[in-house]
RNA sequence: GCCGCUUUCGUCUAGUGGCCGAGGACGCUGCCCUCUCACGGCGGAAACACGGGUUCGAUUCCCGUAGGCGGCACCA
């Protein structure tokens, strides 16, 4: 089945070289296949560098592919394989080989860029009496300039990513859909879900282009799909929640920003508001083309309402329905867009009501006579 | 160079001879909702690589060409 080939690293190269140029497929010429028994073992006895290689049948051998059906390969154009250094010193087909066996391995998955090592493996079962497991290539997976995400490139990604605040989940589901396609065209799978629909027969053949933004969306599913207890506890576990912050305010907060995120990353910015009031310019308490003077009457009757709201219904239903006639009357945009910049200190944020509620009735108030008295530095 | 795999909107894809004047999703975009942003709702633009066959009829089958990718080790 094998023999000790003596070779030089250096004549196998010129080989190689001078069959690529004559536009032959590389392989072994087959030089050390004749050495007589005790040729070999003169040989080795001098010490002499060496490898083993099986002596590959110049057949053509054909396997199923669960993704790919039938696939031949012309065992002639491939040569004798080194298997190993020596007895003890196995290369990673053989080795591959022997451990499937051992292992009673029933399903071989992996990517395409096996595809080539399949029939060389499979050569080496047939010889060593072992059974054949069935075969998946899978395809690959691109950057998005086409070129092979490399094994070390993506091991590491997968860290990055679940530091820039991606669920595990979502890294889950979004994988799926590289190359997979549900028959009823669901997109967002729950772990139990995506075990039952997925299918290797339903995988596509070609490699995929990772599409970052693709992933933000279907990370932004999981992460509305969450209750704000279990965001809170993502957050916390994540560092992305300020310290020193008690659970229940970023719960609180959480809910609050939930559906403006994408990745977890992005509480931060969202929620920076709720932890502490940033400086803001004055003007952006203007509604569009209001008078500042009526802007400051405004807040001034708002205030007079928030006041009035007793603390322990704070709620944003009862900001909104006291709130609410004020708004018809002296219109909605002239009163709400400055109490929500009043209260958030953004341009965009969310809804006045929601955000007073988070921040309890002081801070409120305190935010909203802050307005006030920028406004009063204009006159 | 040789071998293998592969080729539907920008991207991920549905589609297995007539249901396709090609469906969905992300992204882009118009309108609606609305105090802003986001969410949500309703629309829009956007693709069968090319050339030959086979067939009454090809996105679907066959052949070729071109493109993409992978593999061609005494690495794994």
């Amino acid at each position: 089945f094998a023999y000790h080939c003596f070779c030089t690293k250096d004549e196998l190269e010129a080989q190689r070289q001078s069959q690529m140029t004559q536009g032959f497929a590389p392989k072994y010429s087959g030089k050390c296949r004749h050495l007589s028994a005790s040729e070999a073992a003169a040989q080795l006895k001098a010490n002499r560098d060496s490898v083993i290689r099986f002596r590959v049948p110049e057949t053509h051998v054909s396997f199923t592919d669960m993704i790919r059906k039938k696939i031949t390969f012309d065992m002639g154009l491939v040569g004798d394989i080194a298997v190993a250094k020596t007895e003890r010193e196995p290369f990673y087909n053989l080795a591959a080989v022997i451990d499937d066996e051992e292992m009673k391995i029933t399903h071989v998955i992996r990517g395409e860029d096996h595809l080539a090592n399949t029939p060389k493996q499979i050569v080496l079962q047939r010889a060593l009496g072992f059974t054949e497991p069935v075969y998946a290539h899978l395809p690959l997976i691109f950057d998005s300039d086409r070129s092979k995400m490399s094994k070390r490139h993506s091991a590491t990604a997968v860290v990055e990513y679940r530091k820039e605040g991606y669920l595990s989940q979502a890294l889950l589901n979004f994988m799926a859909l590289l190359g997979w396609h549900s028959e009823s065209d669901k997109e967002i799978f729950s772990r139990e879900e995506l075990i039952e629909a997925f299918d290797l027969g339903r995988v596509q053949k070609s490699g995929a282009v990772f599409n970052a933004e693709k992933l933000d969306w279907v990370n932004s599913q999981y992460i509305r799909q969450l209750s704000n207890v279990e965001l809170a506890r993502e957050l916390i576990a994540g560092g992305f929640a300020p310290e020193r912050t008690e659970n229940h305010e970023i719960t609180k907060v959480a809910g609050l920003v939930k559906e403006r995120m994408k990745k977890l990353s992005d509480f931060k910015t969202l929620a920076a508001f709720s932890f502490e009031l940033a400086d803001y310019p004055t003007k952006l308490l203007i509604w569009k083309e209001t008078a500042s003077e009526r802007i400051r009457e405004n807040l001034r009757s708002a205030i007079t309402v928030v006041a009035s709201i007793k603390t322990t219904s704070f709620t944003k239903d009862q900001l909104q329905a006291a709130l609410q006639p004020l708004g018809e009357e002296r219109g909605r945009g002239e009163v709400f867009w400055p109490i929500r910049v009043a209260v958030s200190g953004n341009e965009a944020s969310p809804g006045p009501f929601e955000i007073m509620e988070a921040l309890g009735k002081d801070e409120s108030l305190r935010r909203l006579e802050l307005a006030i008295a920028k406004l009063g530095e204009n006159h």
